[in-house]
DNA sequence: TTGTAAGCGTTATCAC
DNA sequence: GTGATAACGCTTACAA
């Protein structure tokens, strides 16, 4: 029934608790001999050490945690995913909670998962972080940033090149013909600037002018209803005047695919009038009419790097000391129909 | 740094650490203004209570688990959002597993959770879950079926009214005027069968004769494929006699929004050619062209409850002689543009 | 009403 | 190479 002790296996043995421990430990300090008895029965008994005991002793739990802003963002999720697969390998517990952009919310549950013993934690900062209670937090338990790294935090970071990935979607829509193009952005997520600076490389290197009414920067909290009014104007007008051919480059899941839905409502043709691609995570982006061109980050290996960088910390000696490094992993681009020249 | 242990507060308090101990449990032992004093001093020191301590002594590691076949399924991870939420209320953590609808390694995330020291699961059992594996492992870990509830298992179970959901489905798509449905299903999955009554049904009821070929079982590896091959062929042929108007039930999110896609590329219109409505739990049915009618269903309440029912079971003093119950939740039906008349 | 002490299952220190 | 023993922080009989 319930798991058979170091105890009792000693008993049986006829050895000690101690030499039961280190031989399964395979300790130096125990014969091979004994090791294989030790071995053999533990087998046999199909003994599993107790976890809360070794955590109790060890004062580590085990369990480490990932904080991302929504659960239901594909790209979020695939972190999460990413995650979930390293901490399973490697026998960790993997717990994860939901800021929803939300400060607040994002600090309840750091001092949540403080209360309940947890390692560490890899974090996706909200919106609108507290850069102050991470770093104060950071003092106490392991963080890792993933996604959105711009922060000013002694730690490991996983991100991806967002102004590259911004820079080919860009140039993609000027290779299909598009000179008035659109961005648009969530308000202060942190990887927004890099992805606008990419968008605006591309302009340069095309010798086209940016103008800064083209850049819609939308908050998440209204974002479908700021997005359809802003981007409804704004069409309408660029549309009337039938100046250059247009280009909509979305940054996040969200805003490409409500841009979509925005379009279609509008019965603004996609690609004819309004070529589009948008960052995205998304089987769905194949089936959507028009299918959607998207650049897609590699979500799975953030959430899957981070907690080995995570790891890597909570097990070492002096975290303090660690040399930390940054990862820039790279976007790739797919093209569909919603970019067709 | 570091938190504050009970053996230190009794030493400041210059009392024992059981009565210490005691008092915050708000034992009835203990006096008042112990208790005060006790509470007082706990409170300047922020003093927190070692949840492995307190596990090691009492078995249980306030954690539990979800497992649901894929975490991309946006209905899917909305019951681990419901679960999350719920288990955060009540102070267990909650961890996740991905069995990829398959039984090998529905059966590794369970044996993995159980070494781990979990103290009960919530499922959905994958498309061939092992239900002898299931019942063996509910007799050492507490289980909670959702969504796939159809299994001989005597625990508690939550899930939807999947007949009524279909049957409103298929109705609601002859009311549109569409008397030749096509259904499309997952091979395997528990729920279809339930659903595919429901929508035989809604064709009796309306004196339409149901034809088997218009039940499309698609199977969960190679759904595109088996899919394209299958509705293209099938819709070709339809579309050809110009007989009946067309409808499509999809009874997944998955499936639903595939066919969408293949709609499109097939350069079928939607809804003149057939009007399609699905099961799909996804905000981003609101931005497809065109926007997609569907049954929703209360994933977020199923995860909740699954939690609920579950630490019920995990805390009573004897699981095994609980009164289990069945919960049916009823699903919601948002007409959209992909039905309209 | 409060205190003493055992024990949960490990690991680690030190003696043999 | 092996074994006693303490310790991790808490709960809980039982003693006072």
């Amino acid at each position: 029934m319930s798991n058979i002790t170091l105890k009792e296996l000693a008993m049986k043995l006829g050895i000690s608790v101690s030499t039961v421990s280190k031989a399964l430990n395979d300790s130096f300090e125990i014969s091979d001999e004994t090791k294989q008895r030790v071995r053999d029965m533990a087998d046999e008994y199909n003994y599993r050490p107790n976890i809360l005991a070794k955590s109790l002793k060890t004062g580590r739990s085990n369990t480490i945690a990932v904080i991302i802003p929504y659960l239901a963002n594909p790209f979020q999720s695939q972190i999460l995913e990413g995650a979930q697969q390293a901490a399973n390998e490697r026998n960790y517990k993997l717990v994860f909670m939901q800021s929803r952009e939300n400060a607040e919310l994002e600090a309840d549950s750091l001092r949540t998962l403080h209360q309940q013993n947890i390692d560490g934690v890899i974090i996706t900062p909200s919106a609108d972080s507290n850069l102050k209670y991470l770093k104060q937090f950071h003092q106490l338990c392991p963080l890792v940033l993933v996604d959105r790294i711009d922060f000013d935090l002694p730690t490991f970071k996983i991100g991806v090149n967002n102004e590259k990935g911004a820079f080919d979607a860009t140039q993609h829509l000027i290779d299909m013909g598009r000179t008035d193009i659109l961005v648009l952005c969530g308000k202060n997520i942190g990887v927004s600037q890099k992805r606008i600076a990419g968008y605006k490389k591309a302009l340069l290197a095309n010798y086209i002018t940016a103008k800064e009414e083209n850049i819609i920067q939308v908050d998440y909290g209204q974002s479908r209803e700021d997005l359809i009014k802003n981007l409804t104007n704004l069409l309408a007008n660029k549309l009337k005047e039938h100046d250059n051919p247009i280009g909509l480059l979305g940054t996040t899941d969200t805003l490409t695919v409500n841009a979509l839905g925005i379009l279609s409502k509008l019965e603004i043709s996609v690609p004819a009038q309004v070529a589009v691609i948008g960052f995205a995570n998304t089987e769905i982006a194949e089936s959507l009419n028009p299918s959607l061109s998207t650049i897609i980050q590699p979500a799975f290996e953030i959430g899957y790097k981070g907690v080995e960088k995570l790891i890597q910390m909570v097990e070492s000696k002096n975290r303090f000391q660690i040399d930390f490094d940054t990862t820039i992993l790279d976007t790739t681009i797919i093209q569909r129909r919603s970019s067709k020249a």
